[in-house]
DNA sequence: TTGTATGCGTTATCAG
DNA sequence: CTGATAACGCATACAA
């Protein structure tokens, strides 16, 4: 184990009191140039970092932002969070922060989890991911005025805090418009059934692009839950309507995945295109909207030091643009 | 933001003294169980919970492990982390550990990261994945006698320090002895190169079941790197062959995609076995071994908080044995 | 069994 | 601009 290097080492090999140690790094400007020279250089030569500890008990701020990990729901969409953590964790040490994770069940236990970690570690922040209707995490942490910044919208109260998005509503349109320019006439869309923010926001855009060009959405879409199996039923669906689409847009990956399926064994050439560009996409050569997931995480975390900060700033939100990912099918 | 509750809210409401209630947390038998009952009365009437930072200033250990989160590699087998990572933060959590994540672009300036994490957050402990031969990383820590444990073996010094692994050789055993039972005469292998510890343990897995049913290995198997396109290319070769394998076994799931797409394109009713269950193979309906992530991780954190409770407590070892999944491709 | 005193490394306050 | 001193919350010797 290496020798604890304190400040008071650093003190006492720049010739100068632990105090002005303090000063160079939190209030160099008090310093004199000089001086502040001669401690930089003593605190690069001793490799000396300041004991977050300490200086938590002092300030109390620890440096730390908290991030739900969640329990792999079904795998194939569950891929996401991992970029994200990622993404997280590099923006946070670039601002001097530091990624603390935990687990929750449910979300009763995860507001109680909140306690644990405040008291605990005196958590600054928390990143909130996938945030529904009337969240009652997003209320619990409102009320007592901790800081935090969500990952995806709050749908009821779009101003009520900060939060960073994907516009999942342009992301499907530019994929129906990709659809409509390369000369169908007839794209539907299946998608998740309505109650979902990110579900209605999805289906608006391919609803909306379809309008822009002069064609008629209605018929055009069917309703389920998500899932490979449940995305190949709905496909059979559709193609057994009067008049079945030409070509495909899915809420998901899972969904595309399913309808996919159902297509080849149809024997039936039409285009699909999923959502969040998973592996699984990439895998099988499925075009899909790829969410900027890096930008995502690095965004959270500057609204987070934002709040951080000046801990009265208003909150701010940030929509991030989806990107069409076209892939030629194996 | 709540009251602030420290230990001496405590003993004031329990009409003790501080350091009465510092026994009770932290060596209950020297207390009479009657106060006993009276502080922890308080203790949960008020919340109160103790601060890490003080403690770990008095104790100098943090109750946090680190654990690298990194960059997402090729996609498709890069979600085994994400498991992993639940699991561990799930247990930790049981263990009264917190799990801090740290990223770096390589060895080094991993190896850097540590310096840091070490002197400016005490880091208790580390979880090292994704071993190599002679890895720096561990060679670093375990000459300043940093407790740490790694997912993955250490090839070279099977006993060098504490470890969990999954047992590799043994699942490709598994796989092989299945296609072997189904009837399979020639079942091949397509593999890496070999000198990585993993890839060749995985190679004699399905060397070593051959022999056991009284086959002949030899010239069944490929060598190439990782990827989709290269395992639709080694499977191209298989097939190419005087006599070609009537059913596979691949070191990964890419690999065994891309002979997927070979042999579908070639219309042969070859059964392919991949590894790791991916997301991907689960999508597909591709058979493959199942690493048991979470307890692969549970064990880490075990391996781990034995090291740090007995600080001179010899390595101990863990070979974990994966599941084969079998699937049927749609 | 309980209370008292002390220090962990840092920063904030205030006097020089 | 610099230096002494107190305090953050906890745990540990030691005394009672």
């Amino acid at each position: 184990m290496a020798e604890k290097v304190t400040i008071a080492t650093v003190a006492r090999h720049a010739q100068v009191s632990r105090q002005t140690v303090s000063n160079v790094i939190n209030a160099p400007q008090l310093v004199r140039p000089e001086t502040r020279q001669r401690v930089q250089d003593a605190i690069v030569a001793l490799g000396y970092r300041a004991n977050q500890a300490a200086r938590q008990m002092r300030t109390g701020r620890s440096r730390l932002i908290a991030v739900r990990i969640e329990p792999t729901r079904d795998g194939i969409n569950g891929t996401v969070l991992d970029r994200f953590l990622h993404g997280l964790t590099e923006t946070a040490e670039a601002s001097g922060y530091r990624v603390m994770l935990y687990t929750a069940p449910d979300v009763d236990r995860e507001i109680a989890a909140y306690g644990d970690l405040l008291s605990a570690y005196e958590l600054d922040g928390f990143v909130i991911t996938g945030t529904d209707h009337g969240d009652p995490r997003t209320a619990w942490l409102a009320e007592r005025e901790i800081p935090f910044v969500t990952f995806g919208r709050p749908w009821d109260h779009p101003h009520a805090h900060s939060w960073v998005d994907v516009d999942g509503a342009a992301g499907t349109a530019e994929a129906t418009a990709h659809l409509v320019t390369a000369g169908h006439h007839r794209t539907g869309f299946i998608g998740w059934p309505a109650g979902s923010g990110v579900g209605d926001d999805r289906r608006a855009g391919w609803r909306r692009a379809l309008l822009d060009a002069g064609m008629d959405p209605d018929g055009l879409d069917v309703q389920t839950e998500d899932g490979i199996a449940e995305g190949a039923r709905a496909a059979r669906e559709l193609l057994g309507r009067p008049v079945p689409p030409s070509a495909l847009v899915c809420a998901s990956d899972s969904l595309a995945l399913g309808a996919l399926q159902t297509l080849r064994s149809a024997g039936t050439a039409v285009p699909v295109i999923g959502f969040d560009d998973t592996p699984v996409a990439a895998a099988v050569g499925l075009s899909s909207v790829s969410q900027p997931l890096g930008d995502a995480a690095a965004r959270c975390v500057d609204l987070l030091t934002d709040l951080l900060d000046g801990p009265h700033r208003d909150p701010r939100q940030v929509l991030l643009r989806p990107a069409l990912v076209l892939r030629h099918p194996a």
